[in-house]
DNA sequence: CTCACATTCTCATTAAATGAGAAACCACGC
DNA sequence: GCGTGGTTTCTCATTTAATGAGAATGTGAG
């Protein structure tokens, strides 16, 4: 095993269930020696990607939150998509969240989200949540406007999730659900990442390349059948003003490429 | 120079003047091959902390978002202050953003803060932020309650920032100086950080020791020395509820030390 | 299909990581 | 102040992995 995947195996093991370790800990964990532990932490500690939080013990570091809040600032996709966030925000208050999707390799993660007045019910759709790639309204949109060639290959590794899922059994079939999906522009489900909420999705797509998607989500009974359509027709009219607005900062540019 | 340095000085290019590299560029940029430089790369990417964003163009990566997600959830003093952080912005709605600050080595970062209502005046104080030393009230009350041997060392190597920021000449100066603030259990700045922002903050501490602080800010023309007054009174009962919700936290334990 | 570019692979050479133990450094209580 | 226990850094002979030029392969756009 190389340096760096022993240092990314470091930063892996801490966890949401195990935020802190000490030096003594993560070397047994790894099996190596303390001294050499001593050195890979003394690396990470430098770099603010862990920092010691007192007695012997460790945690993740600044350097995460600076890199996150980097990430927040100069993204395109949450620069242009802020505005509209904000405003579907406020004419979904107190029934649901606004939340921002990315794709990012074979990933889908929330990147971003804005909600307005009180909600009362747990939002689980924070900025750095994974999302199930087969489950939820915001993956499906995704999925279906992915090219031919990567919907197949991602049957062929996970038909049984496909099937699962409701998908389709064959690539063909898969392909006609997809189909519609694209078609219809939009994706409504219920219970299908977190019990009892209702998600509502439209992608978010640059030069014909699907980028991420754009969601409400909300308890499922804060929405009448009318209100749903009313979401779909706003999240539609975001998901178009953050493309173009997605295009100006493009043009820009030195913002990206430095 | 070691590997692992190598790799955190290649997330160090990314910032946020250039958030976009390609490997050519970075490779130019840390002077070495370019087939050296997808090896990194590769590397980073297989983590997630580095990822690439379409043709050729890397950005930092979806671990960084997951690993700041982990932070939020998992941080105790985040945890503890929440709710106080809630009721302070609700009582200072429209006038002041509410954030909190930690200590991490020689480093104040904000690390969570929480607004309601409408803020027209720009949020400086994100989450991710690095904020100065020996400039602002967040950082005053924390540098007054370090241990003596910290100012001592701090003072030496940084004489002159001490000095500019009207803290005193010679140590003994700085000491008294930071006496008062100590023993006013609060600060209060005008245009230290931001220009034309006020700056409230108290200090949060654990057993004794110095962790972080809780403070209010926002427009200068915001407050009334009346308001100042109360928002002093209401940081101190915050903070003083933090720090018994912190020993509730701890004891609990389970969560920090896995 | 083809071309240009991005990415991975190969392997002999070079340089860095390793780890046991010694030493230094702290913070803490007395 | 001054040991004391635990934490962290240092040292150096040995082992192991990183390096990098160039060839090979993959990929996407026209």
């Amino acid at each position: 095993m190389s340096t760096a995947d022993r240092l990314l195996e470091i930063l892996d093991l801490f966890t949401l269930e195990r935020p802190g370790w000490s030096v003594d800990e993560a070397a047994e964990a790894c099996d190596v020696p303390s001294s050499t532990m001593y050195r890979y932490f003394s690396s990470l500690s430098r770099s603010g990607l862990i920092a010691p939080m007192g007695k012997g013990w460790y945690s993740l570091g600044p350097a995460i939150m600076r890199y996150d809040r980097q990430l927040r600032l100069t993204d395109p996709l949450i620069r242009a998509a802020r505005r509209e966030m904000n405003r579907l925000a406020k004419s979904v208050a107190g029934r649901g969240v606004v939340f921002l999707c990315r794709l990012l390799g074979d990933q889908i993660m929330c990147i971003s989200q804005v909600s307005t007045g009180d909600t009362p019910f747990t939002i689980g759709y924070e900025r750095g949540r994974l999302m199930p790639l087969f489950a939820g309204s915001a993956s499906r949109v995704i999925l279906a406007n992915l090219s031919p060639a990567k919907i197949a290959a991602l049957h062929r590794d996970h038909s049984a999730a496909f099937e699962e899922r409701g998908l389709g059994v064959t690539l063909k079939d898969v392909r006609e659900t997809l189909k519609t999906v694209r078609n219809d522009g939009h994706f409504v489900t219920v219970g299908e990442v977190d019990p009892g909420m209702r998600g509502i999705s439209v992608p978010i797509s640059l030069r014909g390349k699907i980028l991420g998607s754009l969601s409400i989500a909300g308890p499922r009974q804060g929405f009448t059948n009318a209100q749903i359509g009313q979401a779909v027709a706003e999240l539609k009219e975001a998901s178009s003003r953050t493309e173009e607005e997605l295009h100006h900062i493009i043009a820009e540019g030195a913002a990206w490429r430095g």
